[in-house]
DNA sequence: ACTTAACCGAGACGGTACGTCGCGTCTTTTT
DNA sequence: AAAAAGACGCGACGTACCGTCTCGGTTAAGT
């Protein structure tokens, strides 16, 4: 999870005094978020009015949640985090291809892709939450793939002169690609994902 | 060019009488948009004020030449075309380094790259804006790198089963990718161009 | 009194069960609304909350206390109201100076003064509060005067062609006024009330 | 007139550029506040929002034009003030009923009246405000009417032992009183203040 | 001793109004 | 006619505050 904070149930025993928050507004706004900006507004051009209005909860109870938008936003991200599936293992090839997979499936969430793309634009005024995503969600899968990468070379189904980095961008950024020009989606998520790799590990050159 | 604007010299032959337009405003104004663009303002939330500002010119001076955003983007689009460079033609391996050199090149200049992660963000907002980008920049180019890969199969330096649709993508995102995440810069045009393309020629599975 | 309120004990005999009410609370709040607008705060700019806030109370208590800022302010005059006291016979002339005096006396409480002025700007929004101040304070010592000088003019103190009303009002409007320009104070109030009986009494014009 | 500003044409000869100040948005302002004021608003408690309003204007012209409450209510009170006419000066007594005779009339302006009761109240929220009043009103009125008193005594009008200053208050007071207790209107000026007039010189002691 | 009901503080909540800001248009003078 | 300066109406935004509501905990009279 990036972060948690305000969603989270407190950690006192005792509660605290006085009314309790309503535990649905949280989810709303985070969802009020998502719609808008799948809806085509930026980050930056969204304003708390309009995020408590298409939740339907007052101004308050948004600005007593969260005093700015990266803060807001953080947790609207980590609302999308979804935990990586663990790999079969039965060979490196099979599992590039599960790992690409679940990319695929991820990258068919309209709401999700329309925010990456937002961050992506305006990375600018959220530095923040650029170096939160990259640190938090997008490392910890590239690292998985470059072990798995890794992997191959040592049990030779990759021949060691590849650069791994580099086989990594070629396997993930046709996907990812697919995502940021809005030009998703691939029907089937695990035909996709089988085709790149088939490609990529075979090569364009004929093999006698 | 993308789109005849303001700019452009007025086809009639006897002049209007009254003052001149100054031929400086226009390209100051164009710049603006790209400087604010690149400083992270959002398309949809730059304003005709905030450009005019900091071009040093009157709201009036920029009203006058585009009435709307689109046409002012439209035209901030097209000033960042460049035309595509013919290739040498020796072997489709090194045509395509060189396309991809092209690529990299281009994707080097940050004024350029923020803007088509903006456009790509709010592809909603600007669909018009973001139709005739892929309609006059991207499709001919990808028609380009198409034919010259079925040049390839053609010549058998690609083998014949390979999807050249999925070839273009494997071969081109990399750099693409890059941009949107303003994980630039490639040091080297020419050398990640020419990597890019060994690799994905080549494939990860060694051979014999 | 002026009023009777929830202060006063309750008319049941037997108590209620449950916890009984601090009695120290509504002195409180009425102390602060004195606070407040001596400090310069308008009857209907002052908030609950900020009376609230100011007794070191909760809300909660003073709603419970009073529903409406009349019910409250009301409460608050009828605390400032004090019993006129007996006049002690000799002369009309000395029984004058001494009724104005206890007036100058009344004037020099800041608070009270500022609650007048504000209550005589205000008396457009709080139009039962001004009424029932002006019947049940004004009026009976204005009538208590108007019989004063009535018997003056019995015991040939008074001219008997003098209008009775505009004199009062001669006696008394220059100390009011006092107040409701903050002119105030009038250092010993003894003599300021014997000035000015002596003056009206005797008039401007040479007596031979 | 207490001050000018802001209304007051621009003493440059050339004209600034731009689009003209409409002349009479100002005017319409002022007299917004008084009617806001009459009908019971507080000075402290009048919005920007709502004089706008009232006066059909846009909050725009009206922050463009004062920045603060108090610079705009400077001006309301300046637009109010009235030359003071110049007496005609038969006698001392004639002269005085005069002057008590204009103080009546403004004192019927019920707009004029108000705003001097709302002024009263929130002294402590704008102390310039009360202070310019009173130094730039007031005063001079003053000095005028103990002149007068002044050449009573010098002519043996009035009697050499009355207080100057004291007669002053029990002259003007009662139509003052008036004003703030709002129980104006006195039917006829002239008639009122010769009443006042012919009770203070003649005295409440019968003359032989 | 236990129940019970009102009191009390703290704080969440919906609603509303405010001052500010920025935008796009309009008006005026100068070039 | 172009250009610059600036007034204008309009609208949205973030903030602040208000009065109500909710909810534990406290207190004291009654069983």
């Amino acid at each position: 999870v990036l972060y948690r904070f305000g969603v989270t149930s407190r950690p006192e025993l005792t509660r605290l005094p006085g009314r309790q928050r309503d535990s649905r507004t949280a989810g709303a706004l985070i969802d009020a978020v998502l719609d808008l900006v799948s809806e085509g507004a930026t980050l930056s051009g969204m304003s708390f009015v309009a995020i408590a209005e298409r939740a339907g909860v007052s101004r308050n109870s948004l600005y007593r949640r969260w005093k700015t938008k990266d803060a807001l936003f953080l947790d609207v991200l980590a609302s999308l985090n979804r935990p990586v599936p663990a790999l079969s293992g039965h060979s490196v090839r099979e599992d590039v291809i599960e790992m690409l997979s679940t990319l695929v499936e991820r990258s068919l969430d309209q709401r999700a892709s329309q925010m990456l793309r937002s961050l992506s634009a305006e990375a600018i005024a959220f530095p923040e939450l650029r170096n939160r995503y990259f640190a938090e969600v997008v490392a910890p899968r590239r690292a998985m793939l470059l072990g798995l990468l890794q992997r191959g070379v040592d049990t030779g189904e990759i021949a060691h002169h590849v650069d791994i980095e580099l086989a990594a961008d070629v396997l993930v950024d046709p996907i990812l690609a697919g995502t940021f020009f809005g030009t998703t989606p691939h029907s089937q998520p695990v035909t996709t994902a089988r085709f790149i790799t088939e490609l990529v590990f075979g090569g364009l050159a004929p093999r006698d």
